[in-house]
DNA sequence: GCCGTTTTCGGCCCGACTGTTTTCAGTCG
């Protein structure tokens, strides 16, 4: 069992000891040890091992006698006592329920005790049968509010985010590369092109193993992988099968010859595909997962690199991010051409990002100190940081009133003054929006800091109008710069868009407001399509990691694709000035 | 359940918002 899924394991029986009404601690301790196991990087499974030193699990923070017996169990039975004995009384498809808004643990062990509800579809018909009104502080609107949060769920839940898919990409991808002879494996399809969510993993492997002659060895080693949940076919080159969490996965083992056809077919879209074939057609070509061919006499025009592939239709290589048949084949066109308009865009690329401007220091929420963070950034070249830590509504990030926040911002000023030159560190704050789209900070406050990021935290299941309303006022005033977090932040909880992001974006390029966009892919706000609105509206992007600890500077790497999916390059974005001065002279004037 | 001590047990992020109340429990960040 690896890091990744003995966390989940224990962050399931956080989630059970919750319903099951224990200490908060003894829950949070749970959440904890689920954390910083899956952030090692070494597998803990070897330091549980017979041999191993039993000082080096405990000297991990966080794992005490208690979750060491914990991890001891998991790895060697594959569950352990507390999580059995939760499961008699519980059921396992009642942590689907804490998903849905407005569901908490409390809820959930009420409509079980009371009703026997413990899963999606009895909650469902149980709010529908009006059964839930009888219950306590269950009113109409509670019931309301249940099944659209279901409905959304149900059309969510069948597609994973992107990071989610990576990740077990990256962890079969290693698996598959143990056969000898198989040399590459690459994630194809919609992970591929960067969508936000992956429906299924497509994976391409060649290598000597994957000639036709031999490739029923490999096949074999690929259809008997450790984490397969259900093989679902197995064919000569292909093996279907899911993994536990339902991720579909599509392994294909091709030939070296055919290895960029077969890229590009498995990558699509699938309207790409259309246009690229049909374009083939009149060139008298034929394009297949295989290879392009020429008609009159078969002869393989192309076949090893998509760029040939490309190329022999006379376009320009087309980068995964765009291949949705979205005029990037005719742009694709007059690049090939040498046209001196209408071409491809020169994407963004994660070089030309200079600074990540919203991020969090140990004064409120972070990890890290000022200067390590400063340090952090340097490391992964940035020229410029903002330092914007939490103001006092958020309480339970120990968020600072208006004096901490000055006291902080000269602080910020000494390490700047420190650093000499190797980067700049602007003063900043994250300012809460609160209900009536007033900030919690005082206006003479926010005028001494540099970068001030408004963001909602609140909740998001007032009407669409009235959350827009709130962020178009909290972005009036003078002093904001950027407006954080535009959209509200879990992607898959509940409605993502509940904000009018067109009358958001709109008045925020009328006043020069910057609007983020996070690159962190749990908190993805903006959606390729809301990015390409927010562009055409004239708004000015800007792309941060929200970092909370060093390590997270790496997201701006996922944020990128989304900026690229959308057809944004250097000049969209404010973040990619090439100094502090220039980057200031991008954002709002104030008043 | 972990931690740090006072070595045996107390402390461990807290406040706004909502729906349902008519004073508050539960959820969320």
């Amino acid at each position: 069992m690896d890091n990744i899924a003995l966390a989940r394991l224990l962050d399931e029986t956080a989630s059970l000891l919750e319903i099951d009404g224990a200490d908060v601690f003894r829950v949070r301790s749970y959440r904890r040890a689920a954390e910083t196991v899956e952030q090692q990087t070494i597998q803990l499974a070897t330091l549980l091992a017979p041999d191993a030193d039993p000082k080096l699990l405990l000297a991990i923070p966080g794992i005490g006698k208690g979750m060491a017996a914990n991890l001891r169990d998991l790895v060697d039975t594959g569950t352990m006592p507390l999580r059995e004995e939760l499961l008699t009384k519980y059921r396992a498809t009642m942590l689907d329920l804490l998903r849905l808004p407005g569901m908490g643990p409390k809820t959930v062990a009420l409509v079980w005790s009371a009703l026997q509800v413990s899963n999606m579809d009895e909650l469902e018909a149980a709010a529908k049968a009006g059964q839930l009104n009888e219950l306590p502080r269950m009113g109409e609107k509670f019931t309301t509010k249940l099944l659209k949060g279901i409905e959304d769920y149900r059309k969510n839940s069948s597609r994973f985010r992107i990071d989610v898919a990576r990740e077990f990409a990256e962890r079969i991808s290693a698996l598959i590369l143990a056969f000898p002879g198989i040399e590459t494996v690459t994630p194809a399809g919609s992970l591929r092109r960067g969508r936000e969510t992956v429906g299924d993993l497509d994976l391409l492997a060649t290598g000597p193993a994957c000639e036709p002659d031999v490739v029923a060895a490999a096949v074999q080693h690929v259809a008997t992988l450790p984490l397969i949940d259900n093989l679902l076919a197995r064919g000569q080159n292909k093996v279907t099968f899911t993994l536990r969490n339902n991720l579909q996965v599509d392994v294909r083992l091709l030939p070296r010859v055919s290895y960029g056809a077969a890229m590009q077919y498995f990558t699509g879209s699938k309207h790409h595909n259309v246009a690229l074939r049909q374009r083939a057609i009149k060139r008298g070509l034929t394009l297949s997962e295989y290879a392009l061919v020429r008609l009159e006499d078969n002869k393989i025009i192309a076949s090893e690199t998509e760029e040939a592939i490309y190329n022999a239709l006379d376009l320009a290589y087309i980068p995964p991010e765009l291949r949705e048949n979205n005029g990037e084949i005719e742009a694709a066109a007059a690049s090939f051409s040498g046209a001196a308009t209408g071409g491809l865009p020169k994407l963004i690329t994660l070089a030309d990002i200079r600074g990540d401007v919203h991020m969090h220091t140990t004064e409120t929420d972070g990890t890290a100190s000022i200067r390590e963070m400063a340090e952090a950034a340097i490391a992964r070249g940035r020229k410029y940081i903002a330092i914007t830590d939490h103001s006092k509504n958020l309480a339970m990030t120990n968020g600072m009133d208006d004096a901490r926040a000055l006291a902080h911002a000269a602080r910020v000023r000494q390490v700047n003054a420190e650093m000499e030159g190797r980067i700049h560190i602007f003063t900043g704050v994250e300012v809460d929006i609160l209900a009536e789209g007033e900030l919690d900070l005082e206006d003479a406050t926010l005028a001494q800091l540099d970068i001030v990021v408004a963001s909602v935290h609140s909740r998001f299941d007032q009407p669409k109008e009235v959350i827009t309303a709130r962020i178009i006022r909290a972005i009036e005033n003078p002093y904001v710069r950027i407006l954080g977090h535009p959209t509200g932040r879990k992607l898959l909880k509940r409605d993502a868009y509940a904000v009018d992001v067109e009358a958001v974006c709109r008045r925020a390029a009328e006043l020069g407001v910057a609007v983020e966009h996070n690159a962190a892919p749990a908190r993805t706000d903006l959606s390729d399509a809301n990015l390409r609105l927010a562009k055409s509206l004239g708004c000015r992007i800007s792309m941060n990691t929200d970092a909370h600890a060093t390590g997270e500077m790496d997201y701006m790497e996922d944020g990128i694709v989304q900026l690229r999916r959308a057809w944004l390059t250097a000049d969209d974005v404010v973040n990619t000035a090439a100094t502090a001065e220039e980057f200031l002279g991008r954002l709002r004037k104030r008043s």
